[in-house]
DNA sequence: GGCCACATTGACCCGCTGGTCAGGCAGGTG
DNA sequence: CACCTGCCTGACCAGCGGGTCAATGTGGCC
């Protein structure tokens, strides 16, 4: 595939379309167990189309992976009350990744590659860094208000992400019988209580009402990002 | 391979020493990227051999997973303090697991093959569900006794074991510069934060000196479990 | 109509790797 | 010594799957 060469609408509506057969076999059977054959075909294409469109397939890869993680963190800031404390913020941001990673479940699934594929831990450590780094710096401002404990925020922020992660992993994989929103508000509680200064700044944080939800809408497969 | 062959001193010197191998190779560059010939080159025997002793590649994966396993449940028990309380007893569970974790980080990146691989997760996923029944169970009487918020146990009981985990993979990956000990310290304190009714039993729980370490020894390669 | 760039096809190539196999060696036993 | 069984060898096989390529279609534009 050639760096400078142009799509016609046509065009970009194919590869979308192999990035959507992509994100589904993936998610489906893993990385590692989807073929190239596998995708054109969900795609009811020729092979040879797939190397029009993409150099490799782990580039295509990685043009999902980091498709993927702008969407999530937009659905955090979107989730977030800009007025509210560093701890109720940090909660609404992991209520709203919960849902957001279960609504896109499949599309998710794609990331838990990291641990093992050595090719691809630079995209994916890179996506989850920012997330740390987003979450320290409500942590930074809640220990300096007293909201939240004093010890090490990256180390904290990265258990906070983490445990989202984590509990989204669970439900991803069928092991969480309870449902989503009730899943959202435990993960909610769970990131408050551990990071919280004391129980009553936990049940002032735990209480605050959350906004809207309409940062928790499906992706729509077929809309380019 | 078959199952009824009787090995020699010899022959069951020789199958550690690939499990070893493998073991190691897997850990740096990962399942699938490890090839059976690299396994025999690596204890310099020939290619053949391996079915002598395996069945084949994901059978001995199998064997190395459930003998890490086995090794960490039973350092665990080794760290647990009885007479504790539930909540102290599942601060020391996790710290000697960070600690574990750490010492044999090799041999425990395996096993974070469960994401990906799809021909692996039942050996996995029965492994964590073991430790997070142990802890649901800690978990209850906890809560029982009045120590632990009253939550879903089960659930409480999946994100202790997915911290420890957590952290460990940050560790293994070298994303934590501090010192294991102090690592251990501070994921038994988030644990015991996340789950603690109230932060003066927070606290008490946090204060107890964990008893010996005697658990915390790296696997020597070459005894058999 | 002729040209060009995008779009599409599917047969083909090729390296890789899991697994096999026929055979050779060593040491213990009768 | 003959023999058996466990141990070991490395060339070989087969299938798979990523990636290539020459040929063809197609639609817009001068």
């Amino acid at each position: 595939m050639d760096d400078e060469r142009r799509l016609t609408a046509q065009g970009l509506e194919r590869k979308q379309q192999l990035l959507d057969c992509a994100a589904r076999l993936f998610a489906e059977r893993g990385y590692a167990d989807t073929r190239v054959i596998d995708i054109v075909r969900a795609a009811g294409v020729a092979k040879g189309l797939f190397y029009w469109y993409f150099e490799n397939k782990e580039q295509l890869f990685r043009e999902l992976a980091e498709e993927i993680r702008l969407r999530l963190r937009r659905s955090q800031g979107e989730a977030i009350d800009l007025d509210a404390d560093a701890l109720t913020r940090i909660r609404e941001g992991a209520e709203a990744s919960v849902r957001f990673m279960a609504i896109n479940a499949p599309f998710f699934a794609l990331l838990e590659v990291e641990n093992i594929d050595k090719r691809f831990v630079d995209v994916l450590r890179q996506g989850t860094d920012v997330h740390v780094a987003d979450v320290a710096a409500h942590i930074r401002e809640g220990i300096a208000a007293g909201l939240i404990r004093d010890d090490d925020p990256v180390l904290l922020a990265r258990g906070v992400v983490g445990i989202v992660g984590l509990y989204s992993h669970f439900h991803r994989t069928g092991r969480n019988e309870v449902p989503i929103s009730e899943l959202a508000t435990f993960v909610g509680r769970f990131v408050v209580r551990s990071l919280a200064a004391d129980e009553e700044i936990a049940l002032a944080a735990e209480k605050k009402e959350t906004r809207s939800v309409r940062a928790t809408t499906a992706i729509r497969p077929g809309s380019s990002g």
